[in-house]
DNA sequence: ACAAAAGTGTTTTAGATACACCCATGC
DNA sequence: GCATGGGTGTATCTAAAACACTTTTGT
Protein backbone atom coordinates (compact mmCIF):
# COMPACT_ATOMS: atom_id res chain seq x y z
CA UNK A 1 0.00 0.00 0.00
CA UNK A 2 2.44 2.39 0.58
CA UNK A 3 4.59 0.93 -2.18
CA UNK A 4 4.47 4.01 -4.93
CA UNK A 5 5.31 6.55 -2.25
CA UNK A 6 7.70 8.86 -4.42
CA UNK A 7 8.68 11.99 -3.91
CA UNK A 8 9.73 14.24 -6.96
CA UNK A 9 11.06 17.75 -7.16
CA UNK A 10 8.77 20.33 -7.47
CA UNK A 11 9.60 23.94 -9.26
CA UNK A 12 7.97 27.31 -9.83
CA UNK A 13 8.20 29.01 -13.25
CA UNK A 14 8.10 32.74 -12.89
CA UNK A 15 6.57 34.33 -16.73
CA UNK A 16 7.26 37.95 -15.83
CA UNK A 17 5.57 39.99 -19.00
CA UNK A 18 6.38 43.59 -19.35
CA UNK A 19 4.31 46.22 -20.96
CA UNK A 20 6.99 48.55 -22.25
CA UNK A 21 5.08 51.72 -23.21
CA UNK A 22 7.79 53.22 -25.06
CA UNK A 23 8.47 51.20 -27.02
CA UNK A 24 4.97 50.01 -27.70
CA UNK A 25 5.77 45.97 -27.05
CA UNK A 26 5.74 43.02 -24.44
CA UNK A 27 8.91 41.99 -23.35
CA UNK A 28 9.61 39.08 -20.72
CA UNK A 29 11.67 38.89 -18.26
CA UNK A 30 14.53 36.40 -18.75
CA UNK A 31 17.88 34.91 -16.60
CA UNK A 32 20.83 34.13 -18.50
CA UNK A 33 22.02 30.67 -16.87
CA UNK A 34 25.24 31.28 -14.76
CA UNK A 35 28.10 29.01 -16.29
CA UNK A 36 28.29 26.11 -13.20
CA UNK A 37 32.00 25.69 -13.18
CA UNK A 38 34.72 26.91 -15.20
CA UNK A 39 36.46 23.52 -15.34
CA UNK A 40 33.76 21.89 -16.97
CA UNK A 41 34.18 18.55 -19.29
CA UNK A 42 31.52 19.04 -21.50
CA UNK A 43 31.11 22.18 -23.54
CA UNK A 44 28.85 24.40 -21.85
CA UNK A 45 26.58 26.98 -23.85
CA UNK A 46 24.23 29.35 -21.13
CA UNK A 47 20.51 29.02 -21.91
CA UNK A 48 18.54 31.75 -21.48
CA UNK A 49 15.52 30.55 -18.82
CA UNK A 50 12.73 31.57 -17.15
CA UNK A 51 13.09 32.33 -13.32
CA UNK A 52 12.35 29.08 -11.87
CA UNK A 53 13.70 26.59 -8.63
CA UNK A 54 12.87 24.30 -6.37
CA UNK A 55 9.94 24.73 -4.08
CA UNK A 56 11.00 24.43 -0.47
CA UNK A 57 9.85 22.08 2.49
CA UNK A 58 6.65 23.53 4.04
CA UNK A 59 6.35 26.26 1.45
CA UNK A 60 3.27 26.99 -0.41
CA UNK A 61 3.68 27.22 -4.05
CA UNK A 62 2.69 30.79 -4.13
CA UNK A 63 5.03 31.87 -1.38
CA UNK A 64 7.48 29.58 -3.77
CA UNK A 65 7.15 31.64 -6.53
CA UNK A 66 7.59 35.24 -4.86
CA UNK A 67 10.96 33.86 -3.17
CA UNK A 68 12.36 32.35 -6.51
CA UNK A 69 11.71 35.30 -8.60
CA UNK A 70 13.55 37.60 -5.72
CA UNK A 71 16.38 35.21 -5.33
CA UNK A 72 17.10 34.85 -9.29
CA UNK A 73 16.41 38.89 -9.98
CA UNK A 74 15.60 40.81 -6.80
CA UNK A 75 12.01 41.52 -8.13
CA UNK A 76 9.64 41.90 -5.62
CA UNK A 77 5.96 42.85 -4.77
CA UNK A 78 4.20 41.01 -7.58
CA UNK A 79 0.72 39.17 -7.48
CA UNK A 80 2.22 36.31 -9.11
CA UNK A 81 -1.07 34.04 -10.83
CA UNK A 82 -0.18 30.62 -11.07
CA UNK A 83 -2.16 29.12 -14.72
CA UNK A 84 -0.22 25.39 -15.49
CA UNK A 85 1.78 22.58 -14.04
CA UNK A 86 4.10 20.67 -16.09
CA UNK A 87 5.33 17.37 -15.37
CA UNK A 88 6.69 15.18 -18.70
CA UNK A 89 9.25 13.35 -17.92
CA UNK A 90 11.11 14.17 -20.50
CA UNK A 91 11.02 18.24 -19.66
CA UNK A 92 14.68 18.07 -17.99
CA UNK A 93 16.17 15.39 -19.61
CA UNK A 94 17.87 16.82 -22.96
CA UNK A 95 20.71 17.08 -23.82
CA UNK A 96 21.27 20.79 -23.46
CA UNK A 97 20.15 20.84 -19.55
CA UNK A 98 22.37 17.90 -18.41
CA UNK A 99 25.64 20.34 -17.27
CA UNK A 100 23.59 22.91 -15.79
CA UNK A 101 21.59 19.83 -13.33
CA UNK A 102 24.34 18.02 -12.76
CA UNK A 103 25.82 21.33 -11.07
CA UNK A 104 22.65 22.52 -9.75
CA UNK A 105 20.63 20.03 -8.49
CA UNK A 106 21.66 16.64 -6.16
CA UNK A 107 19.82 14.17 -8.24
CA UNK A 108 20.49 15.67 -11.80
CA UNK A 109 18.53 12.93 -13.58
CA UNK A 110 15.04 12.82 -10.90
CA UNK A 111 12.02 14.41 -12.83
CA UNK A 112 10.94 17.61 -12.12
CA UNK A 113 7.30 19.28 -11.95
CA UNK A 114 7.10 22.86 -12.12
CA UNK A 115 3.83 24.59 -11.43
CA UNK A 116 4.07 27.76 -13.56
CA UNK A 117 2.94 31.50 -12.43
CA UNK A 118 2.71 34.89 -14.45
CA UNK A 119 2.01 38.63 -14.56
CA UNK A 120 1.43 41.39 -16.40
CA UNK A 121 3.73 44.40 -15.04
CA UNK A 122 5.15 47.82 -16.20
CA UNK A 123 8.33 46.97 -17.16
CA UNK A 124 10.29 50.42 -16.41
CA UNK A 125 8.57 49.80 -12.63
CA UNK A 126 10.64 46.78 -12.33
CA UNK A 127 14.47 46.92 -11.27
CA UNK A 128 15.99 43.25 -12.00
CA UNK A 129 19.64 42.10 -11.05
CA UNK A 130 20.34 38.90 -11.57
CA UNK A 131 21.06 36.43 -8.13
CA UNK A 132 21.75 33.10 -7.30
CA UNK A 133 22.69 30.98 -10.57
CA UNK A 134 21.31 34.21 -12.88
CA UNK A 135 24.59 35.23 -14.61
CA UNK A 136 22.27 38.27 -15.61
CA UNK A 137 18.69 39.08 -16.44
CA UNK A 138 17.57 39.87 -19.80
CA UNK A 139 14.15 41.68 -21.03
CA UNK A 140 13.18 40.03 -24.51
CA UNK A 141 10.17 41.37 -26.63
CA UNK A 142 7.50 38.29 -26.70
CA UNK A 143 7.85 38.10 -30.73
CA UNK A 144 11.50 37.46 -30.79
CA UNK A 145 12.15 34.83 -28.25
CA UNK A 146 15.52 32.46 -28.07
CA UNK A 147 15.76 29.15 -27.55
CA UNK A 148 15.19 28.51 -23.52
CA UNK A 149 16.57 26.11 -21.28
CA UNK A 150 14.03 22.68 -20.19
CA UNK A 151 10.52 23.45 -22.06
CA UNK A 152 10.51 26.90 -21.20
CA UNK A 153 9.30 28.47 -24.66
CA UNK A 154 6.63 25.73 -24.18
CA UNK A 155 5.30 27.53 -20.86
CA UNK A 156 5.93 30.97 -22.34
CA UNK A 157 3.89 30.13 -25.12
CA UNK A 158 1.01 29.17 -22.64
CA UNK A 159 1.51 31.98 -20.51
CA UNK A 160 0.63 34.50 -22.97
CA UNK A 161 -2.12 32.66 -24.63
CA UNK A 162 -3.25 32.53 -21.17
CA UNK A 163 -2.63 36.20 -20.54
CA UNK A 164 -4.36 37.82 -23.29
CA UNK A 165 -8.11 37.17 -21.50
CA UNK A 166 -6.60 39.28 -18.80
CA UNK A 167 -6.79 42.38 -20.17
CA UNK A 168 -10.23 42.93 -20.10
CA UNK A 169 -10.67 42.14 -15.96
CA UNK A 170 -10.12 45.91 -14.76
CA UNK A 171 -7.05 45.58 -12.72
CA UNK A 172 -4.97 44.95 -15.53
CA UNK A 173 -5.34 48.38 -17.22
CA UNK A 174 -4.60 49.92 -13.24
CA UNK A 175 -1.38 48.09 -12.99
CA UNK A 176 0.47 48.62 -16.34
CA UNK A 177 -0.58 52.41 -17.03
CA UNK A 178 0.68 55.22 -14.64
CA UNK A 179 -1.91 57.24 -12.02
CA UNK A 180 -2.47 59.49 -14.66
CA UNK A 181 -2.85 58.91 -17.95
CA UNK A 182 -4.00 59.98 -21.68
CA UNK A 183 -6.88 58.35 -23.43
CA UNK A 184 -4.37 57.56 -26.04
CA UNK A 185 -1.88 55.61 -23.55
CA UNK A 186 -4.82 53.36 -22.31
CA UNK A 187 -5.88 52.30 -26.21
CA UNK A 188 -2.15 51.85 -26.84
CA UNK A 189 -2.20 49.68 -24.18
CA UNK A 190 -5.13 47.54 -25.13
CA UNK A 191 -3.47 47.66 -28.95
CA UNK A 192 -0.28 46.25 -27.63
CA UNK A 193 -1.53 43.35 -25.54
CA UNK A 194 -4.01 42.21 -27.69
CA UNK A 195 -1.77 42.94 -31.13
CA UNK A 196 -4.91 44.71 -32.98
CA UNK A 197 -5.85 48.61 -33.36
CA UNK A 198 -9.11 50.13 -32.46
CA UNK A 199 -11.01 53.74 -33.88
CA UNK A 200 -10.38 55.68 -30.80
CA UNK A 201 -13.90 56.79 -30.70
CA UNK A 202 -15.46 52.72 -30.45
CA UNK A 203 -12.43 52.19 -28.43
CA UNK A 204 -13.60 55.13 -25.61
CA UNK A 205 -17.20 54.33 -25.88
CA UNK A 206 -16.95 50.68 -25.02
CA UNK A 207 -13.83 50.99 -22.39
CA UNK A 208 -16.44 53.42 -21.16
CA UNK A 209 -18.58 50.91 -19.73
CA UNK A 210 -16.91 48.73 -17.88
CA UNK A 211 -13.93 50.82 -16.22
CA UNK A 212 -14.44 54.47 -14.11
CA UNK A 213 -12.56 57.00 -15.48
CA UNK A 214 -11.94 60.30 -13.61
CA UNK A 215 -11.15 63.10 -15.72
CA UNK A 216 -8.45 65.06 -13.76
CA UNK A 217 -9.28 68.52 -15.68
CA UNK A 218 -5.02 68.35 -16.19
CA UNK A 219 -3.08 68.29 -19.30
CA UNK A 220 -0.31 66.40 -20.64
CA UNK A 221 2.74 68.83 -20.08
CA UNK A 222 6.08 69.02 -22.28
CA UNK A 223 4.57 67.56 -24.79
CA UNK A 224 5.46 68.45 -28.90
CA UNK A 225 1.85 68.97 -29.61
CA UNK A 226 -1.64 69.40 -28.32
CA UNK A 227 -1.81 68.15 -24.99
CA UNK A 228 -4.55 65.53 -24.20
CA UNK A 229 -6.58 64.91 -20.86
CA UNK A 230 -5.02 63.47 -18.23
CA UNK A 231 -7.51 60.74 -16.25
CA UNK A 232 -7.20 58.42 -13.96
CA UNK A 233 -9.10 54.75 -12.43
CA UNK A 234 -11.38 55.77 -9.93
CA UNK A 235 -9.66 53.96 -6.99
CA UNK A 236 -11.86 51.25 -5.26
CA UNK B 1 23.66 25.08 -4.13
CA UNK B 2 22.53 21.91 -3.72
CA UNK B 3 21.02 22.23 -0.50
CA UNK B 4 17.46 23.12 -1.37
CA UNK B 5 16.82 19.91 -3.28
CA UNK B 6 13.85 19.01 -1.48
CA UNK B 7 11.46 16.32 -3.00
CA UNK B 8 7.91 16.33 -2.41
CA UNK B 9 4.91 13.91 -2.63
CA UNK B 10 2.84 14.83 -5.68
CA UNK B 11 -0.22 13.62 -6.72
CA UNK B 12 -3.40 14.21 -9.15
CA UNK B 13 -7.25 14.57 -8.38
CA UNK B 14 -9.62 13.84 -11.09
CA UNK B 15 -12.69 15.79 -11.13
CA UNK B 16 -15.51 13.98 -12.81
CA UNK B 17 -18.76 15.87 -13.67
CA UNK B 18 -21.44 13.92 -14.83
CA UNK B 19 -24.36 15.18 -17.18
CA UNK B 20 -27.04 13.11 -15.60
CA UNK B 21 -29.69 13.63 -18.10
CA UNK B 22 -32.70 12.11 -17.35
CA UNK B 23 -32.90 13.74 -13.62
CA UNK B 24 -31.49 16.92 -15.23
CA UNK B 25 -28.47 17.82 -13.20
CA UNK B 26 -24.71 17.51 -12.72
CA UNK B 27 -22.61 15.65 -10.54
CA UNK B 28 -19.42 14.75 -9.29
CA UNK B 29 -18.07 11.27 -9.14
CA UNK B 30 -16.20 10.49 -5.51
CA UNK B 31 -15.09 7.24 -4.06
CA UNK B 32 -15.92 6.74 -0.36
CA UNK B 33 -12.14 6.16 1.66
CA UNK B 34 -11.43 2.58 2.76
CA UNK B 35 -11.11 2.14 6.62
CA UNK B 36 -7.27 2.24 6.91
CA UNK B 37 -7.61 -0.70 9.66
CA UNK B 38 -9.70 -2.31 12.13
CA UNK B 39 -8.20 -1.75 14.86
CA UNK B 40 -7.35 1.69 14.54
CA UNK B 41 -6.50 3.58 18.03
CA UNK B 42 -8.37 6.59 16.86
CA UNK B 43 -12.17 7.02 15.69
CA UNK B 44 -11.91 6.80 12.16
CA UNK B 45 -14.78 8.54 10.26
CA UNK B 46 -14.94 7.21 6.48
CA UNK B 47 -14.00 10.56 3.99
CA UNK B 48 -15.99 11.04 0.31
CA UNK B 49 -13.03 12.14 -1.44
CA UNK B 50 -12.33 13.00 -5.32
CA UNK B 51 -10.24 10.14 -6.77
CA UNK B 52 -7.11 11.06 -6.81
CA UNK B 53 -3.32 9.40 -5.88
CA UNK B 54 0.50 10.10 -5.76
CA UNK B 55 2.16 10.09 -9.25
CA UNK B 56 4.67 7.33 -9.91
CA UNK B 57 8.46 7.73 -10.63
CA UNK B 58 9.15 8.79 -14.65
CA UNK B 59 5.07 9.09 -15.23
CA UNK B 60 3.51 12.18 -16.61
CA UNK B 61 1.04 14.12 -15.20
CA UNK B 62 -1.51 13.59 -17.34
CA UNK B 63 -0.77 10.08 -17.37
CA UNK B 64 -0.54 9.78 -13.48
CA UNK B 65 -4.26 11.25 -13.79
CA UNK B 66 -6.01 8.43 -15.67
CA UNK B 67 -4.17 5.51 -14.12
CA UNK B 68 -5.41 6.99 -10.78
CA UNK B 69 -8.72 7.15 -11.97
CA UNK B 70 -8.43 3.90 -13.02
CA UNK B 71 -7.16 2.35 -10.39
CA UNK B 72 -9.38 3.33 -7.86
CA UNK B 73 -12.64 3.72 -10.24
CA UNK B 74 -11.80 1.13 -13.29
CA UNK B 75 -13.41 4.51 -15.53
CA UNK B 76 -11.54 4.97 -18.34
CA UNK B 77 -11.04 6.40 -21.62
CA UNK B 78 -11.66 9.85 -20.39
CA UNK B 79 -9.96 13.38 -21.66
CA UNK B 80 -8.90 14.86 -18.72
CA UNK B 81 -7.96 18.29 -18.38
CA UNK B 82 -5.48 19.60 -16.41
CA UNK B 83 -6.91 22.90 -14.45
CA UNK B 84 -5.08 23.91 -11.41
CA UNK B 85 -2.44 23.01 -8.75
CA UNK B 86 -2.62 23.36 -4.72
CA UNK B 87 0.07 23.28 -2.51
CA UNK B 88 -0.77 24.80 0.70
CA UNK B 89 1.23 22.85 2.85
CA UNK B 90 -1.83 22.69 5.27
CA UNK B 91 -3.87 21.07 2.91
CA UNK B 92 -2.54 17.52 4.52
CA UNK B 93 -2.45 18.88 8.15
CA UNK B 94 -5.98 18.32 9.48
CA UNK B 95 -6.99 16.17 11.95
CA UNK B 96 -9.76 14.75 9.87
CA UNK B 97 -7.03 13.19 7.61
CA UNK B 98 -4.23 11.85 10.03
CA UNK B 99 -5.56 8.37 10.20
CA UNK B 100 -5.98 7.69 6.71
CA UNK B 101 -2.49 9.23 5.98
CA UNK B 102 -0.69 7.48 8.80
CA UNK B 103 -1.89 3.50 6.84
CA UNK B 104 -1.34 4.47 3.08
CA UNK B 105 1.98 7.06 3.23
CA UNK B 106 4.86 6.25 4.25
CA UNK B 107 5.55 9.53 5.34
CA UNK B 108 2.24 10.67 6.10
CA UNK B 109 3.46 14.01 7.41
CA UNK B 110 4.87 14.70 4.18
CA UNK B 111 3.67 17.65 2.23
CA UNK B 112 1.29 16.97 -0.91
CA UNK B 113 1.31 18.76 -4.11
CA UNK B 114 -1.67 17.79 -6.43
CA UNK B 115 -2.31 18.59 -9.37
CA UNK B 116 -6.03 18.38 -10.59
CA UNK B 117 -7.72 17.35 -13.77
CA UNK B 118 -11.32 17.38 -14.70
CA UNK B 119 -13.68 16.24 -17.27
CA UNK B 120 -17.35 16.37 -18.39
CA UNK B 121 -18.69 13.56 -19.18
CA UNK B 122 -22.35 11.81 -19.79
CA UNK B 123 -23.26 10.26 -16.36
CA UNK B 124 -24.49 6.84 -18.06
CA UNK B 125 -21.69 5.99 -19.95
CA UNK B 126 -19.78 5.87 -16.77
CA UNK B 127 -19.21 2.29 -15.09
CA UNK B 128 -17.56 2.89 -12.24
CA UNK B 129 -16.32 0.31 -9.68
CA UNK B 130 -14.38 0.76 -6.72
CA UNK B 131 -10.73 -0.18 -6.32
CA UNK B 132 -7.25 0.48 -4.57
CA UNK B 133 -7.98 1.95 -1.51
CA UNK B 134 -11.69 3.09 -2.61
CA UNK B 135 -14.51 1.42 -0.52
CA UNK B 136 -16.85 2.95 -2.58
CA UNK B 137 -17.93 5.02 -5.23
CA UNK B 138 -20.87 7.64 -5.72
CA UNK B 139 -22.29 10.03 -7.35
CA UNK B 140 -23.04 13.58 -5.82
CA UNK B 141 -25.00 16.10 -7.01
CA UNK B 142 -22.89 19.47 -7.52
CA UNK B 143 -25.47 21.20 -5.33
CA UNK B 144 -25.33 19.15 -2.44
CA UNK B 145 -21.40 18.16 -1.55
CA UNK B 146 -20.46 16.64 1.36
CA UNK B 147 -17.74 17.35 3.31
CA UNK B 148 -14.89 16.22 1.34
CA UNK B 149 -11.21 14.60 2.22
CA UNK B 150 -8.37 16.84 2.25
CA UNK B 151 -8.98 19.96 0.60
CA UNK B 152 -11.25 18.67 -2.52
CA UNK B 153 -14.48 20.96 -1.27
CA UNK B 154 -11.90 23.82 -2.68
CA UNK B 155 -10.24 21.97 -5.73
CA UNK B 156 -14.36 21.03 -6.36
CA UNK B 157 -15.28 24.37 -6.41
CA UNK B 158 -12.78 25.42 -8.75
CA UNK B 159 -13.21 23.12 -11.01
CA UNK B 160 -16.71 23.84 -11.15
CA UNK B 161 -16.54 27.70 -11.95
CA UNK B 162 -13.68 26.57 -14.75
CA UNK B 163 -16.04 24.02 -16.42
CA UNK B 164 -18.89 26.22 -17.22
CA UNK B 165 -16.54 28.08 -19.77
CA UNK B 166 -16.04 24.46 -21.57
CA UNK B 167 -19.92 24.30 -22.38
CA UNK B 168 -19.29 26.70 -25.57
CA UNK B 169 -16.64 24.74 -27.00
CA UNK B 170 -18.35 22.20 -29.43
CA UNK B 171 -16.44 19.57 -27.96
CA UNK B 172 -18.21 19.41 -24.80
CA UNK B 173 -21.88 19.24 -25.92
CA UNK B 174 -20.48 16.53 -28.53
CA UNK B 175 -19.39 14.40 -25.46
CA UNK B 176 -22.27 14.82 -23.41
CA UNK B 177 -25.16 13.80 -25.84
CA UNK B 178 -26.04 10.61 -27.22
CA UNK B 179 -25.15 10.35 -31.24
CA UNK B 180 -28.56 11.47 -32.28
CA UNK B 181 -30.51 14.21 -30.11
CA UNK B 182 -33.05 16.73 -30.23
CA UNK B 183 -33.19 19.89 -30.33
CA UNK B 184 -34.62 20.06 -26.45
CA UNK B 185 -32.02 17.87 -25.17
CA UNK B 186 -29.57 20.01 -26.41
CA UNK B 187 -31.17 23.22 -24.58
CA UNK B 188 -31.22 21.44 -21.54
CA UNK B 189 -27.84 20.44 -21.53
CA UNK B 190 -26.93 23.94 -21.71
CA UNK B 191 -29.37 24.99 -19.71
CA UNK B 192 -27.99 22.73 -16.90
CA UNK B 193 -24.63 23.59 -17.10
CA UNK B 194 -25.37 27.42 -16.98
CA UNK B 195 -28.17 26.86 -14.18
CA UNK B 196 -30.47 29.06 -16.50
CA UNK B 197 -33.00 28.89 -18.79
CA UNK B 198 -33.66 29.97 -22.50
CA UNK B 199 -36.07 30.74 -25.15
CA UNK B 200 -35.84 27.94 -27.69
CA UNK B 201 -36.65 29.87 -30.21
CA UNK B 202 -33.39 32.01 -29.48
CA UNK B 203 -31.83 28.90 -28.49
CA UNK B 204 -31.82 27.67 -31.31
CA UNK B 205 -30.59 30.52 -33.42
CA UNK B 206 -27.73 30.95 -31.65
CA UNK B 207 -26.95 27.54 -31.81
CA UNK B 208 -26.60 26.92 -35.38
CA UNK B 209 -24.65 29.49 -35.91
CA UNK B 210 -21.54 28.54 -34.23
CA UNK B 211 -22.40 24.26 -34.37
CA UNK B 212 -23.34 22.30 -37.17
CA UNK B 213 -26.59 20.36 -36.49
CA UNK B 214 -27.20 17.65 -39.09
CA UNK B 215 -30.99 16.83 -38.98
CA UNK B 216 -31.82 13.30 -39.64
CA UNK B 217 -35.64 13.53 -40.89
CA UNK B 218 -35.75 10.71 -38.19
CA UNK B 219 -38.28 10.43 -35.59
CA UNK B 220 -38.22 10.37 -31.84
CA UNK B 221 -39.90 6.58 -30.82
CA UNK B 222 -42.06 5.56 -28.21
CA UNK B 223 -42.58 9.32 -27.01
CA UNK B 224 -45.49 10.11 -24.95
CA UNK B 225 -46.18 13.20 -27.33
CA UNK B 226 -45.32 14.89 -30.47
CA UNK B 227 -42.34 12.82 -31.64
CA UNK B 228 -39.32 15.69 -32.27
CA UNK B 229 -36.89 15.36 -35.15
CA UNK B 230 -33.41 14.03 -34.50
CA UNK B 231 -30.00 16.06 -35.20
CA UNK B 232 -26.43 14.80 -34.91
CA UNK B 233 -23.44 17.13 -35.09
CA UNK B 234 -21.42 16.82 -38.03
CA UNK B 235 -19.08 14.61 -38.02
CA UNK B 236 -15.30 16.31 -38.37
C1' DA C 1 1.47 78.51 -41.40
C1' DC C 2 2.35 73.95 -40.68
C1' DA C 3 2.62 69.37 -38.58
C1' DA C 4 0.80 66.24 -35.32
C1' DA C 5 -2.19 64.24 -32.48
C1' DA C 6 -6.57 65.47 -29.66
C1' DG C 7 -11.25 65.63 -29.57
C1' DT C 8 -15.89 64.77 -30.95
C1' DG C 9 -21.41 62.28 -33.22
C1' DT C 10 -24.10 60.07 -36.34
C1' DT C 11 -25.38 56.34 -39.27
C1' DT C 12 -25.38 51.53 -40.32
C1' DT C 13 -25.29 46.78 -39.28
C1' DA C 14 -25.57 42.64 -36.67
C1' DG C 15 -26.77 40.14 -32.80
C1' DA C 16 -29.72 39.41 -28.71
C1' DT C 17 -34.10 39.45 -26.75
C1' DA C 18 -39.04 39.34 -26.26
C1' DC C 19 -43.01 37.35 -27.52
C1' DA C 20 -47.70 33.70 -29.07
C1' DC C 21 -49.90 30.56 -31.73
C1' DC C 22 -50.68 26.18 -34.27
C1' DC C 23 -49.29 21.17 -34.76
C1' DA C 24 -48.64 16.17 -34.18
C1' DT C 25 -48.97 12.57 -31.29
C1' DG C 26 -50.57 9.13 -27.42
C1' DC C 27 -54.00 8.32 -24.48
C1' DG D 1 -61.01 15.62 -27.69
C1' DC D 2 -57.50 16.75 -24.68
C1' DA D 3 -53.00 17.17 -22.66
C1' DT D 4 -48.20 17.61 -23.80
C1' DG D 5 -44.37 19.33 -25.63
C1' DG D 6 -42.81 20.29 -30.77
C1' DG D 7 -42.28 23.62 -34.08
C1' DT D 8 -42.07 28.19 -36.08
C1' DG D 9 -41.37 34.16 -37.37
C1' DT D 10 -41.31 38.98 -36.49
C1' DA D 11 -40.57 43.22 -34.14
C1' DT D 12 -37.68 45.66 -30.90
C1' DC D 13 -33.66 46.81 -28.61
C1' DT D 14 -28.79 47.10 -27.83
C1' DA D 15 -24.02 46.79 -28.95
C1' DA D 16 -20.44 47.13 -32.39
C1' DA D 17 -18.52 49.12 -36.44
C1' DA D 18 -17.75 52.46 -39.92
C1' DC D 19 -16.72 56.86 -40.84
C1' DA D 20 -14.31 62.71 -41.22
C1' DC D 21 -13.66 66.98 -39.80
C1' DT D 22 -12.24 70.65 -36.43
C1' DT D 23 -9.17 72.06 -32.55
C1' DT D 24 -5.06 72.96 -29.98
C1' DT D 25 -0.60 73.18 -29.32
C1' DG D 26 4.82 73.69 -30.41
C1' DT D 27 7.92 74.94 -33.69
Amino acid sequence: MKNNSFKNHVSVDCVILGYNEKENKMEVLLIEQKEPSKNSTHLYVPQFALPGDLVNEEESLDAAAVRVLKELTHVVGLRLRQFFSFGDPMRVKQEKDKEWLKFYRSDPDARVITVSYYTLVRKEFIIAEPGSFAKNVVWKNIKRIPPLAFDHNLILKKAIEDFRYRIYENETARQLLPKKFTLRQLQNLYEVVLNTEFDKRNFIKRIKKDTDLIPLGEKQMGVLRKPAQLFSFKTK
